[in-house]
DNA sequence: TCTGGGGTCCTAGGACCC
DNA sequence: TCTGGGGTCCTAGGACCC
């Protein structure tokens, strides 16, 4: 059996641990830039704010009804996330950390009531960490998510932990769960089912394997069998990322080549911290940049750059010189640049990477590397940064960002005094 | 005026080999 | 008029997720 836990409107309810008078109250959390409204409480859904609303155009609601808004706070809901999973990877030895508020465990071999141990996560969980979470248990990972949705679906009933455990309690959800609702199927393949006449997940489970591997692929077929209790899809282990990015939009149009230059080596500084971080050097640089998509009076400009490294680095320097090579082949004069980003890919470990005959990272860099992490890591953030780049790693419009509770010494004096 | 960010996996098709 | 067959590797782009 496996179980996917999941924390109930995560940011909304990260928001509501340090205040307790947002209790009840319909809470928003924004994007980067306050653009966006990625996170609601359920008061707030039930206002009928949607999923991704641009936060302008809801003003009006937001004050009607007294929504709280907060900017997007993700070092204090990386930190709580990092608290709930400790807590979750107590439950099996088993453990897939799926996004910043899922986990999947695998309860292979253990002889337990499945109900009572998803209870004892949730009662645990949000005693220790004030976070409410939903468990969903069944036989494959794709069933665990839909018991997952009526475990969050029906909290009176289910007491926030629901199992699947018979063919009855599978076909009832399949037959209950609309098929756009389906973990794997997206806006394309909603489309080509609803074609067929598939309205649930129980119809997608009856229709010809044949037709599946055809015009959904691999990944549709997988998803079938485990949706009909043949475990298909296995757990992911692994807890280094294969690509590392960071993107940002940007509080103002950009438009000459210093500014962008000084964002890109920003950006970079920041993806390759993420990579030391993790012990891993990288072998290929993407870079893009991007203007203003919602303006109508001016063309659209995206360019990406692929840069192949001549040697595996983590180095910031390295890094950054590579970057900026690439930003004056992609960056162009007189446009508007709104966006861009920085994406490493193609990692190596880096205590056994083959070395190249002819280039090699410069070996200074590495022990430059660690006492600059060290440093950054113990005092303020970017205390120690590269000349390119200036002192604000993020600068955006964060108009309602709540304080770093659990994370940041600094913010913390501040907010007192 | 204002519209996010960070990931994974798969496939078709091109480039190349003998 | 007639112009092979069988592979591998790589990558851009598309689909999906939260």
């Amino acid at each position: 059996m496996y179980s996917l836990i999941d924390c109930n409107n995560f940011y909304a309810s990260c928001e509501r641990v340090f205040n307790p008078s947002l209790r009840n109250k319909p809470i928003v959390v924004l994007s980067n830039n306050d653009g966006c409204v990625i996170a609601r409480s359920n008061e707030a859904k039930k206002l009928g704010i949607p999923m991704g609303a641009p936060a302008f155009q809801y003003q009006s609601v937001f004050r009607r009804h007294d929504v709280k808004v907060f900017s997007a706070n993700f070092h204090l809901y990386g930190d709580m996330s990092h608290r709930v999973m400790n807590i979750l990877s107590n439950y099996s030895p088993v453990s897939e950390i799926y996004s910043i508020d899922e986990c999947f465990l695998s309860l292979h071999g253990m002889n337990i009531d499945h109900y009572k141990y998803g209870l004892d996560m949730v009662e645990k969980v949000i005693k220790w960490t004030g976070i409410p979470i939903s468990v969903g248990t069944a036989p494959t990972k794709a069933l665990a998510k839909v018991a997952n949705r009526i475990a969050k679906k029906f909290p009176q009933t289910t007491n926030g932990s629901y199992v699947i455990d018979s063919e009855e309690k599978r076909i009832k959800a399949l037959k209950w769960l609309p098929i756009e609702d389906v973990w794997g199927i997206g806006r394309q393949n909603a489309k080509k089912l609803f074609a067929q006449g598939v309205k649930k997940a129980y119809d997608f489970t009856e229709m010809p394997e044949s037709w599946v591997l055809k015009h959904m692929t691999i990944v549709g077929l997988r998803l079938q069998k485990d949706l009909k209790g043949i475990p298909s899809i296995d757990m992911e282990t692994e807890e280094k990322k294969q690509s590392i990015s960071t993107t940002r939009t940007f509080d103002r149009d950009y438009d000459n080549f210093e500014d962008v230059k000084e964002r890109v080596v920003a950006f970079t500084t920041l993806s390759a911290e993420k990579l030391r971080n993790q012990n891993s050097l990288c072998n290929v640089l993407n870079l893009f940049v991007e203007t203003n998509r919602f303006k109508e009076t001016e063309t659209y400009y995206y360019k990406s750059i692929q840069l192949k490294l001549p040697f595996s680095t983590s180095s910031t320097i390295e890094l950054v010189a590579f970057a900026v090579m690439g930003l004056k082949h992609i960056y162009h004069d007189h446009l508007h640049y709104k966006k861009v980003g920085v994406t490493l890919s193609h990692f190596v470990d880096a205590n056994c990477h083959q070395p190249s005959l002819f280039f090699n990272s410069d070996p200074k860099h590495k022990e430059l590397m660690r006492v600059i992490d060290k440093i950054n890591g113990t005092y303020q953030h970017n205390v120690v940064r590269l000349a390119g780049m200036d002192e604000k790693t993020f600068k955006m419009k964060q108009e309602h960002l709540s304080p770093a509770y659990t994370t940041n010494i600094n913010d913390v004096i501040e907010v007192n005094l």
